[in-house]
DNA sequence: GTCAATATTGTTGTATACAATTTGTAGATT
DNA sequence: AATCTACAAATTGTATACAACAATATTGAC
């Protein structure tokens, strides 16, 4: 439980800038939010701070702090990123990861199947996430994992929507396999290419989407 | 110039922590720095959130924050992560990089060869950090590239020690060579693999001071 | 009616006052 | 002597008051 009311007000502002409550460039009133949380400006201006070192919301001086959705072209250069970032840590996990973290990977991947034949797409969605996190943490930098989780995150509210796309589950699928498959045979480069195209499909599936929606 | 004061002071702050003014675990005493500063506790609570978030310090909620300088694995983590992040710009670099790019990486390169001729040291880490400032760019990608800016920059401090081995300027100057080489070729594998050697190295450099350290 | 100068209002940045929690210490008790 | 308790001191977290600045509205001249 967290004990300093600020940091439960920006987890909250995440909460509602990620759902998109508020839009682009609108202004975070620090009045309004002090009102509607019953707490004075000082907390509510720490939690803004917040948000704006993580990117979610952009400060100008004497002028107020502004929410900053990323637009299309940002964001096909933080999937990218990302896939980059997964692509590292598959490279030192191909030579790092403990048994126990490719069990995990096994159980993760089999626990995917299952959500496949069941339909069960937010099922899918979670153990996805273990298996990557695993991945993540086989990396054995906690520098690298971290940052890793932390872009993913950000990313969250825009990778639930590629999943939708059709037979993107089976293929998904089919792309862990030849992870494990790398990671296993300690192969770091087949294991870092598999990754960087598995998550660059993501920001791809993300672009067909974007630009559908253009024309 | 800076208009709130908050963040000047979170800049002298984060001087101060690199220079090694404060040792590790020290407790920044918000009465004292606000004495120190002229301010009152306010804009210094702002300044620390700052530290916090760059990772610079923890914060212990009704403790204090405490300066939390990087330990030796921590920071070979650290400087695995930049090898793969200057990895990942290389590679986009070598399709996407412009020809005015390219060319402000041959006046880089010039410069640096120069400042190792003349042996001076300092104007060499100047050139360099253009030569790497240069790709980041060329990655074509802001956000990758704001990435790799703002962990070089938190490498700073330590990357400065390697560059007075023995030898490390002309092997670093061959380096770089051979990284020109890799993007004007468009070989994307090879610039990639080329630098993350390059920084790679720097790494074991460090690593081989501390082990020398500590025998 | 338009433009400029100025007053007004609203918002952020900073200072200070107060509350809540923790830490250290002195004294009592066993 | 050791430990527990109660109180005091110190420190952070929050609220409020004030100052500085920006945006807007108003007034006056032309």
């Amino acid at each position: 439980m967290e004990l300093r009311r600020a940091n439960r007000i920006a987890e909250t502002l995440e909460q509602l800038v990620f759902s998109g409550e508020y839009r682009n460039g609108e202004r975070l009133d620090e009045h309004k939010l002090a009102e509607y949380f019953r707490v004075s400006r000082t907390p509510i201006r720490e939690a803004l701070q917040v948000l704006v070192s993580s990117g979610m919301a952009e400060q100008i001086p004497r002028r107020g702090v502004f929410v900053r959705q990323p637009g299309p072209v940002e964001l096909m250069e933080m999937f990218e990123t990302m896939a980059e970032l997964e692509a590292a840590c598959g490279r030192f996990a191909a030579t790092r990861i403990s048994e126990a973290g490719l069990q995990q990977l096994f159980d993760a991947n089999q626990n995917c199947q299952q959500a496949i034949e069941e339909q069960d797409h937010d099922r899918y969605y979670a153990e996805n996430e273990v298996f990557h996190h695993a991945i993540y943490k086989g990396s054995a930098n906690s520098y690298l994992e971290k940052q890793a989780l932390q872009l993913q995150n950000r990313l969250k509210p825009y990778r639930k929507i590629q999943l939708r796309f059709r037979g993107r589950l089976a293929q998904s699928m089919a792309e862990h396999e030849s992870i494990v498959a790398a990671l296993q045979d300690g192969d770091a480069e087949k294991a870092s290419d598999a990754l960087r195209r598995h998550v660059a499909v993501q920001g791809e599936k993300f672009h067909q989407l974007i630009a559908s929606l253009n024309t």
